[in-house]
DNA sequence: AGCTGCTAATAATGCGCATCATCAGATTGA
DNA sequence: TCAATCTGATGATGCGCATTATTAGCAGCT
């Protein structure tokens, strides 16, 4: 039959101590001028191994305040059916710091995705609530939602940079534009001097840097920017072939692979005669295992980087350090801006789809 | 600015009406003979729908009752860093699950992975107490962690067949033995005599289900068994070259894509001279697109039907049920044995990697 | 003896909630 | 008219723990 759990007050009966010993001794920190003798704590460390006795975290939380749970709110579903999953390798790095921070992840699967998205609707939002904090990935935020968060003060990091809001979200992004900036200098370097930008137009973060990217080092370079914004992949490749792009930087969501063969079935070979460069992670591996050129965005370690801020937010507002703040007003806030929004540095890939203009000097293959 | 949590003592102040009030109307149910207006009911849900008023799980579950939370503990890391992943398919049926029941999944990232497998130690088993109940993914469990578990009473269910606690252990298992059987089945009907079999010993339970389906269906056949065991992938190659064999069926984790490719090798086509069934998933999709031959596991069925099992189990385990089950022994549990254990079956995958035999008689090619 | 200072521990409190026992007031029955 | 019943709600309690306030005991000093 269900055994009762044992709990503190059993293990300070059998030390013949009380159930606050019990507890001092467990959390060695004594926060008040409590001491306790060697002697007595050793009869408690006894007692504890003898009975087996293990903490309610439950009962912890309640008394601490602190849940050490942090969420992860996902406005598409998490685990895609069909797609390549988006979220992974977000995940594997939120995995990794919370394994470092002893805290448990919460996914907020109880709100449904409907329509493709996940709605933070009142019941959905309400559940943030059993989470310290939350991590929140997606594009399709909504800005009522985020406003609601603002306005009750609950610590919240987003993954992917978010220029709209004057600064006042916090988040963990990834520098699109200085990476495009990089490739287009690359290109330049190579010798390539008609360069163009492939990718539909779009209001969403990262399409906006890109663009900006391409336009300042394009400008930098006094090139002419030139924009190939087509649906279809076999009209792009035509255009490609008539403007005589020597070069041409792609957003990942504009398959590359189609546009690869397309160009080939024009007669152009990818990279000797077009250079392809990749603005950001290709979403399906290429079929010969050769990389696209171009830069990465570091995921893993922006999931991971999301969850350190959001866990320093979360303990910054704790119950804790709320009070030590009522004792002295001056005690300057623990989170600086800075650190408030960060932008990681996307590497760049080598890769094996970049090489010099057809014709160009020998010279210039080595920048 | 301090964002104190709202409580069910706020929403009582703003109703005009006591605390206990709150919990009745949320809970619905009243246990003892309480009852609650119409009026009063609308006044708190108000007060609940301004205040935005969500429940602490950690209380929650102190006070007994039950928090809307499943977890899942992975015995590796839940997200891996390099290979694909394994878990995917299992979540997504379990996000898909969680969202139908409007559960959270709190995934249990606190334990750390050493050695590559997450331990439930004595702290980690510790904060499976925060979700109501329970999944375990994984081959590496412990022993007596699953003991404790069955002596606490606590509501968790596996997934995959655990053949090897006498049926203590709820479960949701894939047909490995049924899904071989077939296979071997399929490749009698295209008139194959000579099918070895190419695996590794082992004592995890798709292995042991994989050989009992493998002897059950060439003894019923009247054929002789044939294993073929070797680390190296070319030595097997070789064998079954050596042996003449005409088919070969095949586990996963025995890269089947470079077996293949050591056959052509030794001038042996697949199919045209070997057939080659996969008894389970490819861990990787195969180079030229076509697929492997042989049975799929229903990975995210297994997931979805292991979290409406264990919400089953929780919400029969719960406290409510406890004391009702007090008061009248003769109750019947309401989870059936059958429930208990699920063992689902795996489609066969049709695939381009069997044909009959060369040389045998065209008609034998129509099973 | 009376006081201070220090160590070692305990009692008491509250976290937020579910639940049980109780109660006030209205309605009914005889 | 007064007890019996029913309706609608409240107060009190405890879950297991962290933490604060308080106490008991004792040595050293004047």
């Amino acid at each position: 039959m269900p055994r009762r759990r044992i709990t503190q007050t059993d293990v300070a009966a059998m030390a013949g101590v009380s159930q606050a010993t019990v507890s001092f001794v467990l959390n060695g920190s004594t926060p008040a001028g409590v001491r306790i003798s060697e002697e007595t704590r050793q009869r408690v460390l006894d007692a504890i191994r003898i009975t087996g006795y293990t903490a309610n975290p439950a009962a912890q939380r309640l008394a601490g305040g602190l849940a050490q749970i942090l969420g992860v709110f996902t406005y598409e579903a998490t685990f895609p059916r069909a797609s390549r999953d988006f979220y992974g390798p977000f995940l594997t790095g939120i995995e990794h710091a919370a394994e470092r921070l002893g805290v448990d992840i919460l996914l907020f699967t109880s709100a449904p995705v409907a329509d493709g998205r996940r709605r933070l609707t009142r019941d959905g939002w309400q559940r943030l609530g059993v989470a310290d904090g939350c991590l929140l990935l997606g594009q399709h935020e909504h800005r009522g939602e985020l406003q609601h968060l603002l306005d009750t003060n609950y610590p919240f990091v987003f993954i992917g940079k978010r220029g709209s809001d004057g600064g006042r979200l916090p988040y963990v992004g990834a520098d699109y534009v200085g990476g495009t900036v990089r490739q287009i200098d690359r290109l330049v370097a190579h010798g390539h001097q008609r360069i163009g930008y492939v990718g539909m137009r779009g209001t969403d973060q990262p399409t906006l840097d890109r663009v900006e990217g391409y336009r300042d080092a394009m400008k930098a370079h006094g090139l002419t920017t030139r924009f190939v914004e087509l649906e279809d992949v076999a009209a792009t490749a035509a255009e490609i072939v008539d403007q005589r792009f020597t070069a041409v930087v792609v957003a990942p969501e504009n398959h590359p692979e189609e546009l690869a063969d397309e160009l080939e079935r024009r007669g152009r070979r990818v990279p000797d005669d077009v250079s392809v460069l990749l603005l950001g992670q290709p979403h399906h591996p290429r079929r010969d295992g050769r990389q696209w050129s171009g830069f990465s965005v570091p995921r893993e370690e922006m999931g991971a980087r999301a969850l350190y801020l959001l866990s320093r937010l979360v303990s910054d507002d704790g119950p804790r350090r709320e009070r030590e703040r009522e004792r002295d007003a001056r005690r300057p806030a623990a989170v600086t801006e800075a650190e408030l929004h960060q932008i990681l540095v996307c590497p760049d890939v080598e890769g094996a789809t970049v090489a010099p203009p057809a014709g160009a000097p020998p010279g210039a293959d080595a920048p």
